[in-house]
DNA sequence: CATTAGCACTCGGCAGGGCAGAGTGCTAAC
DNA sequence: GTTAGCACTCTGCCCTGCCGAGTGCTAATG
């Protein structure tokens, strides 16, 4: 357990090395006039912090950094939320916005959010899992292409160009999608699959001739899986940060940032609520030396996506944490808004 | 005017620098079985060369590069474009593969693009200019939302979700979308705007009420000026390249790169056919320590976008070229085979 | 007279040494 | 328990000397 001055020292130690990126010396503590103790004292807390395993040295008469650890302290003890009030305002306004432009909100947010941050933030999703199908269509553009449009209750579109195959006939597909729209609509996206495949099938293969091939075309066209989006915003923030002055680290950072689908996976198991994530806790090589901050949005009770942000692990957290939170609850709000709206 | 040799040695010179980013020496150059001269020799051209202004010295006594008027010099008179048959192949391949997604088909494009050359790409466009209104559409989502939806010929789909206002009724918006679908099909996006000014106006105000404000709202829903999409491919592609070892010259370089309306200002200038910018010919600051390699694709020879590689000034041109030639022809074929289906 | 061999010279890059500054750890004094 | 003081350590910087790569010039060559 520490002990009341180690506290402060630790948190001293840590709020001046994120603002300086400087290993601390017990001196420039010593100095500062909410610390009453001489630098000796200091010394000697200091190297019990070391011991303890809150501390680091860079080399045998450096000053002090943060270990991992250290800051995995600060975040679970020393971080109290408290938003500044400038920020809430900044979220607000881009929410009441554009409410109308999912896609833009999500991109919007993502772009502030990185500069007031200095980071690299990132969106996923919002999944289209919850929503409902409002309304499916075919515009046939010529004789053998046609785009297919799938709507849903929350405004997003889908859309897919493809070519009709001669086998199947326009009337045929006509009367599928009527069906379709007939019986699907209002029905939660993830349930498509498996209505599909148990109620509709029966119905179909009634009024439809050639069933089978027209079937499986619309599947495919209608269906499939479309990967969920990620949103970056000031993807080269990181850039400017003294840890990535050496360009080996930026270079193995850059070529892993471009693997959308792996920071997907890395997003997609967030759970509820705000997480951090410390220097070698993630999963990733890439970004063993980063801090990953991530905030679930809900619509309805239901998780949608994932707002994160990606940082050195000399992060400021305790901006971050108070940005992200607001941000996550300021989306959630929206998206129930527009749910009630749209029930 | 160059002699013979003097051109021999430029290409040698700018070839073997290309390759290795080292400056050349007179000694490397004479053990070339192709070059039949003694390093002596090749010393004193060497010379002459660097006095018209072909060659540059790193230092006193180093080896010579390229300068950005001997790069001009050898993209113009030295590189005779001939792509290398496997590349044709994989081209044709993205090409076939998916002509129904035309986003898609950009994008992968521009990924592969960077993969085979090891540079970044940009793909501006296509620009929706001369395609046509294939039909348009609102999907009301709830009491005071819908979704306003527009279909191209091309099979490219516009949405935007929009909140209406209490002053519109739903009918009046109806009858809009019927009597604009009924006029409109069939006219080139790009007369929209006029269509509507003069022919469409005066049918209106006879069919529905409260017209002004009706129409205002339509016509910024519809007819909102979308800006030109860029894909890139490859983005970190460049800090692989030795001559941005410099961290600060990453720097400036990618926080330029993130100004996605800049970069569309320097490609849509773009002329037919393909233009090579070498260094300082480029405006941009930032890239004026790159060469930016554009050439047009057109569809039914209405130019319609820009494909783009951007490397470094020691860049293999002749690669790049030709590269660069196939996929735009390839580009305008495939648009104008999509062109003659949908006509 | 164009070409080449030879040589003095130049410069970058690298390793080693010396020095100043920042910081520590320990001891002894308060 | 706290602090002053001092010896020690390590980094960063500059300076030096050296090696190697490459040039430019001159004089010899076919």
């Amino acid at each position: 357990m520490l002990t009341e001055r180690q506290l402060l020292i630790l948190q001293v130690i840590i709020d001046d090395f994120i603002e300086t990126a400087q290993p601390v010396g017990s001196r420039s503590i010593a100095k500062k006039n909410n610390v009453r103790y001489s630098s000796a004292t200091i010394r000697n807390e200091m190297a019990d912090l070391e011991d303890m395993g809150y501390l680091e040295k860079t080399h045998s008469s450096s000053g002090r950094i943060p270990s991992e650890r250290g800051y995995r302290y600060y975040v679970d003890h020393l971080v109290s939320p408290r938003e500044t009030a400038g920020n809430i305002h900044i979220i607000r306004n881009i929410m009441q916005d554009g409410l109308f432009e999912f896609e833009q909100i999500v991109q919007s947010s993502a772009e502030i959010l990185s500069r007031i941050t200095n980071y690299t933030s990132i969106i996923l999703g919002p999944e289209v899992f919850e929503t409902k199908l409002k309304q499916l269509q075919i515009v046939s553009l010529s004789e053998n292409t046609a785009v297919a449009i799938l709507v849903t209750n929350t405004g997003h579109v889908e859309h897919r160009s493809f070519s009709v195959p001669e086998a199947i006939r326009a009337s045929d597909l006509e009367k599928m999608v009527n069906i379709l729209n007939d019986r699907l609509r209002g029905v939660p996206i993830f349930k498509l699959h498996e209505m599909l495949n148990t109620e509709i099938i029966n119905l179909m293969t009634k009024y439809v001739t050639d069933f089978d091939t027209t079937y499986d075309y619309l599947k495919a066209v209608f269906f499939s899986e479309n990967p969920v989006k990620l949103y970056f915003g000031g993807k080269s923030n990181l850039l400017m940060q003294p840890e990535f002055n050496d360009i080996d680290k930026v270079r193995s950072f850059y070529s892993m940032i471009e693997k959308e689908d792996e920071i997907a996976n890395l997003l997609k198991g967030a759970a509820d609520g705000i997480k951090v994530s410390i220097g070698h806790e993630n999963e990733v090589d890439a970004i063993k030396e980063c801090s990953l901050i991530t905030a679930t949005y809900e619509m309805n009770e239901e998780q949608m996506g994932t707002i994160a942000l990606l940082g050195p692990t000399r992060m400021e957290y305790k901006k971050v944490i108070a940005l992200l939170d607001t941000l996550s609850t300021e989306m959630s709000d929206v998206l129930y808004m527009w749910y009630k709206n749209n029930e």
